[in-house]
DNA sequence: CAGAAATATTAATATATGCTAATATTCTAA
DNA sequence: TTAGAATATTAGCATATATTAATATTTCTG
C-alpha cells in the first residue's frame, strides 16, 4: 500500500476538473495535445502544463508521433479512481449502531444529528 | 454521476494526509475528537478544522454523547475510494497497442518513451 | 452556579496552486 | 534551410489552502 502522504498526493494531483476530464479522456485511449485541445475549452499552455504535472507524478506518458505528443494513462489505480467516482451511491452509509465505543464515551447521549 | 466539478472537489478535500488518515480511522468506527487526538500528532484546533471541512462536504457528521462529539462516516464513496487507493498495483498499464487513432496522428512515429 | 473539560471559531500569516501572457523548442515539409 | 505547426517552458500575479495562536462556546460536574 503506498503510504499516506503519497495517497494524499496523487488525489491532490487528480482534483482538478481539467485534469480529470483529461484522465477520463484518456481512459478512452491515446490523445495528443491537440485532440485533447478540441473539446477542453481552455488554453494550449495550460493544457500543456496539465499535463506536465500529471506526467511528473507518473500518472500519465507519452510517445511521439511527427511533431505530436501522444499521451496516454501509465497508473493503474486511474481507472479504478474514475470507476468508483462515477458510481452513483443511493443512499448514505448506515448510521452508527447504538453504542459505539470511543475511548471516553459514554453513550447513550443526545443523538443530535 | 455526480459532475466532474463535485468529483475534483471530492478529491480536493480528501487529498490531505491528515485528512486521509482521519477517514480511514471512521471506517473502522465512530470516534470522538480525543480519540482522534490520540494518534494525529497535531493540534485540536487543527483537527477541528479538518473536522469541520469534511462535515461541510458531507463527508462525515456527528452526534453528541456528553460533551463528546462522535463523528462518523456519512458518505459511501469514501470507503470505496479508500479501498482503491490501498490497493497494491504490480505493474503500469499495457503500452497503447501499435497504430492508436488520434484525430490528427499518422502513428508509427518513433517511440520515445 | 462556578470551574473545568471538550471542542469550535477566528484572524493572521505563510505557502502552494492556477491562470495568463510571452517566449522557447522541436520537428516536418517545402 | 527556412517557415510554420505542435507543443513546452517561464515568469508574474491572483487566489486558495494550511498552520498557528488566541479566544470562544458548550456542557458536565461539584
Amino acid at each position: 500500500m503506498r503510504p499516506i502522504g503519497k495517497q494524499a498526493e496523487l488525489l491532490k494531483v487528480i482534483g482538478h476538473p481539467v485534469r480529470l476530464r483529461i484522465l477520463r479522456e484518456l481512459t478512452k485511449g491515446v490523445k495528443c495535445v491537440s485532440d485533447l485541445e478540441e473539446f477542453l475549452e481552455i488554453s494550449q499552455p495550460n493544457i500543456s502544463q496539465h499535463l506536465a504535472l500529471l506526467r511528473h507524478h507518473g500518472l500519465i506518458d507519452y510517445y511521439m508521433d511527427g511533431r505530436l505528443r501522444c499521451y496516454f494513462l501509465v497508473d493503474p489505480v486511474i481507472p479504478d479512481l474514475l470507476e468508483v467516482l462515477g458510481r452513483d451511491y443511493q443512499s448514505p452509509l448506515p448510521a452508527p449502531a447504538c453504542c459505539p465505543v470511543t475511548k471516553r464515551g459514554k453513550y447513550p447521549g443526545n443523538r443530535k444529528h
